[in-house]
DNA sequence: CATGAGGACGCAT
DNA sequence: ATGCGTCCTCATG
């Protein structure tokens, strides 16, 4: 008798190097390719309607590979992944298999459902297998090499990574899917689809983006975009254009790479025998093979670190007392910050889902250490929700770095939210595309429309703090508080790091536990813009300043 | 286009 | 103690 086994999709949504695939494969009379839509993800504030579009598209692209290539299809069930578990491996329900694969997921979440998930296959008597192949290494075995503590610096990360020779070869697509039984396949209606939007919780808007997800246009994407082999063997990122739009200055694989239509190893041999055929290519960090180390160096460093998607508790991160200033939050979420570059820049990511990585850095800087001095984590959520590449240890590893709060710390570098894009794009075409408000505004001013005359304004049609805002903070200003309250919180680690044990560490080694706020005394009072606006905002989210002296452990 | 100051960071060795 | 760090800005030549 034969055996049937449960492909479960999560990530990795891609037929072609595939290694979970494969394994359920393996001796199998029957493969079940199945989805699980988890309202965990689901509702206002978690997945924007932009990456549950693309999602869907993934899904459906899985299930018309399946339907056309392998007389099979992809099976979408729908529920908290515990409860679709436990009926479908101990009830067995809707159908019965013996055994289950899926793709190894770093992510905290994935980490502790699977956990959970493998425990209901044993109470069910079904085997599990995990294979990896979301990241170029497995990264255990990386973890391993750093006796569990990887660098927080890029350079000895690729170092030892290049020490342990390329990733395993990609693998082709398998060329047969035993596929589930008719019986089965004739049970599984339309209730097992893939759902819409609608279905989703989501409005159905229009498609802005230029971005189709599933494995078939990502594979297409790749195709095209390598086609020029001299563009990819010099590209050195920081050389790339946040301003250009139709077509992106970048490859823009990240979302096919964050949901797994491409695989990673794929991606790697690919540029590598591009290099091969040109000499000189560019290098790490900047070089295509530089990015997907960086996306290996933060997918490490995220599955190394506890609570690496906040502040508290998170040892790698600076402790900072950002003030959430909830209209500036609001303001620069909706693209509203009176500063063009920034909100071109927003306005582009809830629209389309995407922006440039220097778009990302430069909007990134003004919402924290540059400019309104709040959270990263407020930034972190709003792209997470956003992008349809928001990818979580890449997204929060970018924000602790942009906000100074790991990896990179030279906080008197800030971003110009006004000129920085013009060396890009003088005119402002990026800026008239993504505000309309704008489109009449002279070249000179369209980066700072508030310096315009009134009769220029009137001429654009766009009257500052009518037509289009006033700069909710002066950038001059701003910036200058911002660097004097980093070099306090920075000062202020040195002063806790120099002073040992003594009395204020109640002990050396509890790290682990409760995160106790090392809530920073506030001297600094006199930060005129960054106080409270009546009511609508907090100091600061943790609040409490009662503790006037350092702590001792309670 | 290239260079240097600015104010002087931290991590890794 | 030293070297280096993907992706700053402004002023100079």
């Amino acid at each position: 008798m034969g055996k049937s086994a449960v492909l479960w999709f999560r990530k990795g949504l891609r037929l072609h190097d595939n290694l979970a695939l494969l394994e359920a494969c393996k001796d199998a009379t029957h493969v079940y390719p199945v989805f699980i839509i988890d309202p965990h993800f689901v509702g206002p504030g978690k997945v924007g309607v932009n990456r549950y579009r693309f999602l869907l598209e993934c899904l459906t692209d899985l299930d018309t590979s399946l339907k056309t290539k392998y007389n099979s299809r992809l099976i979408v069930l729908r529920g908290n992944p515990l409860d679709v578990m436990r009926s479908l491996l101990k009830d067995k329900q809707p159908f019965a298999v013996d055994k289950l694969c899926y793709e190894f997921d770093s992510e905290p979440y994935a980490r502790s459902r699977d956990a959970e998930v493998t425990k209901i296959a044993k109470e069910g008597g079904v085997e599990v297998t995990v294979s990896p192949g979301h990241t170029l290494f497995d990264l255990d075995e990386i973890l391993k090499k750093f006796k569990g503590t990887p660098p927080l610096s890029y350079g000895p990360f690729v170092k030892m990574v290049e020490s342990i020779g390329p990733p395993q070869t990609d693998k082709d697509a398998p060329a047969a899917i035993p596929a589930p039984p008719a019986a089965v396949l004739g049970k599984v209606d339309e209730s097992y689809s893939v759902p819409t939007l609608q279905e989703m919780g989501c409005e159905e808007t229009p498609h802005n983006g230029v971005l189709r997800g599933g494995e078939t246009v990502g594979l297409q994407r790749l195709h095209d975009v390598t086609r020029n082999e001299k563009w990819i063997a010099t590209f050195e990122k920081p050389k790339t254009k946040p301003t250009d739009f139709n077509p992106a200055s970048t490859t823009q694989m990240s979302p096919y790479m964050k949901f797994g239509c491409v695989s990673a190893r794929k991606f790697y041999h690919h540029l590598l025998a591009i290099y091969k055929r040109h000499k000189g290519h560019s290098q790490p960090p900047v070089s295509l093979l530089g990015q997907l180390y960086w996306r290996e160096f933060f997918y490490t460093v995220g599955y190394a670190t506890n609570n690496y998607d906040r502040m508290a508790g998170n040892k790698i991160c600076r402790q900072i007392a950002w003030v959430n200033n909830e209209e500036w939050i609001e303001a620069w979420q909706q693209g509203k910050t009176g500063y063009p570059w920034i909100d071109a820049a927003m306005r582009q990511l809830r629209r389309e889902g995407w922006m440039h990585h220097l778009a990302r850095h430069a909007v990134a800087c003004f919402l924290t250490r540059g400019d309104l001095f709040c959270s990263w984590e407020v930034g972190a959520k709003t792209f997470d929700e956003l992008l349809i590449d928001a990818d979580w240890s890449i997204n929060n590893g970018n924000w602790m770095w942009l906000s100074c709060s790991c990896f990179f710390y030279q906080f008197f570098r800030i971003y110009h939210p006004s000129t920085f894009a013009k060396k890009y794009d003088p005119t402002g075409a990026y800026v008239r595309r993504y505000v309309p408000e704008l489109r009449h505004m002279p070249d000179k001013y369209v980066y700072e429309p508030w310096k315009a005359p009134k009769a220029v304004q009137e001429e654009a049609k766009c009257i500052i703090g009518q037509d289009y805002p006033e700069p909710i903070v002066d950038h001059a200003e701003a910036s200058q508080e911002c660097k004097d309250r980093m070099k306090a919180a920075y000062d202020e680690h040195k002063a806790i790091k120099r002073a040992p044990k003594s009395e204020m560490k109640p002990d050396p080694d509890d790290e682990e536990e409760d995160d106790e706020e090392g809530e920073e005394e506030d001297d600094d009072e006199d930060y005129s813009i960054y106080k409270p606006l009546d009511g609508t905002n907090k100091r600061s989210r943790k609040g409490k300043k009662a503790s006037p002296k350092k702590k001792t452990k309670a």
